[in-house]
DNA sequence: CCCTTTTTTGAGCAATCACTCAAAATGTGC
DNA sequence: GCACATTTTGAGTGATTGCTCAAAAAAGGG
């Protein structure tokens, strides 16, 4: 029978995360690691194989995590649209809750490691899940008839797929924004702007 | 009389701009930095100082490219909401030109070296310039009659500070979804919508 | 309590990091 | 051509990087 480990991989895994998230990938050294983990270089290598492939695993976790949550409060809310602004709108409360770090992980590692690198690939095919979760909330959003249809045609801009991209852009930026010296107050001020340019998208057809 | 330096102080910095920007900061070493403007340590430690030096000139170099670009631009469209329009489609067609790196080199040193850093600081000083900017775009656009003023009074959520925030917000986004292994065209549409739902304030008063 | 299996340890590896400095090279004024 | 002032060189600094591996420690099962 295998001997128990002294150390919980998830929650490894999860020191590990805030470590990564807060100092980015190069900028976090192995030392920082065994000091985060409580772990000996021989104990992490024997675990998680590479700096890399722990980068790896880290993201992965994020990722699952992200999708969870945007699925939790896509699910509070009845109407899709409604949905979507109070994402942006929970997002915009970042700046209160203790995470190690504003900005998106995601787009940290594909910013600092450029489109090449394979965590960054990773990286990436995340965002894209993300995105297709956000192109399929417009959907539902579109057949509720939530969505105005300037137009009797069908706008090609209002597509979902080219909604979703807009808002991931909206996303990404009120994030990236998040990290800058910015007080709680005008986050919430953005965040809030930028969910009520979104459900004026249905508001319109008026 | 002092006698004259081999290489061109300016030429040397939009080297190491390149590489930088490129690479990111941590990613670029002292031996990437000497192939790029042939030059030896020596030399560049007597020109610039140290690394974190060299890359705070090179910030600042950028964030005044940066800052020129849009004032061109500006400049070129006689509507100020149509200038600004035109900035985003323009940020659209970077996928074509021969750049080294599609994202803002301001937000990828905020993101890669965090807001306590001194060069972080940095961009986020010429990041809040160029939000200055966007400002002063918007109340030119007021002035002029381009902004709708939904109800009678004025309506907070469209000061043109708030405004400029959010449109910083889309620059932002827009830039880091232009890192991500996307299409020319999906690019250019993607600022396309962008600039129409910026030019929608103006339409919406119809 | 001992044996086996698995995990953990931590000194130490080669490579690379940012950086220094005395010496060589290179212009300028005379 | 000479003397002076300045720039450039590049071998070499100590520190740190990601990582290895033989040995020690720690848990079952008998």
């Amino acid at each position: 029978m295998p001997r128990q480990t002294r150390h919980d991989r998830q929650q490894s895994l999860d020191q590990a995360l805030a470590l990564f998230w807060r100092k980015g990938y190069h900028a976090t050294s192995l030392k920082d690691i065994e000091g985060a983990l409580d772990m000996r270089p021989g104990s992490i290598y024997a675990s998680f194989g590479s700096k890399e492939r722990l980068f790896g695993e880290v993201l992965t976790r994020y990722g699952r995590q992200g999708l969870v949550e945007l699925e939790r409060t896509l699910a509070a809310n009845p109407s899709p649209l409604g949905g979507l602004a109070d994402y942006l709108r929970a997002l915009g409360g970042l700046s209160d809750t203790p995470r190690p770090c504003h900005a998106c992980l995601l787009v940290k590692t594909l910013l600092e490691l450029g489109a090449e690198d394979t965590n960054a690939r990773q990286a990436q095919a995340l965002l894209d899940g993300m995105q297709a979760r956000f192109t399929k909330a417009f959907e539902a959003a579109r057949d509720a008839g939530e969505l105005a249809d300037d137009m009797e045609g069908d706008v090609p801009s209002q597509k979902p797929a080219r909604l979703a991209r807009r808002y991931q852009t909206m996303v990404m930026g009120l994030r990236a924004h998040a990290e800058q010296a910015i007080s709680a107050t005008e986050l919430h001020e953005l965040a809030d702007d930028l969910a009520n340019d979104l459900l004026a998208l249905s508001a319109r057809r008026h």
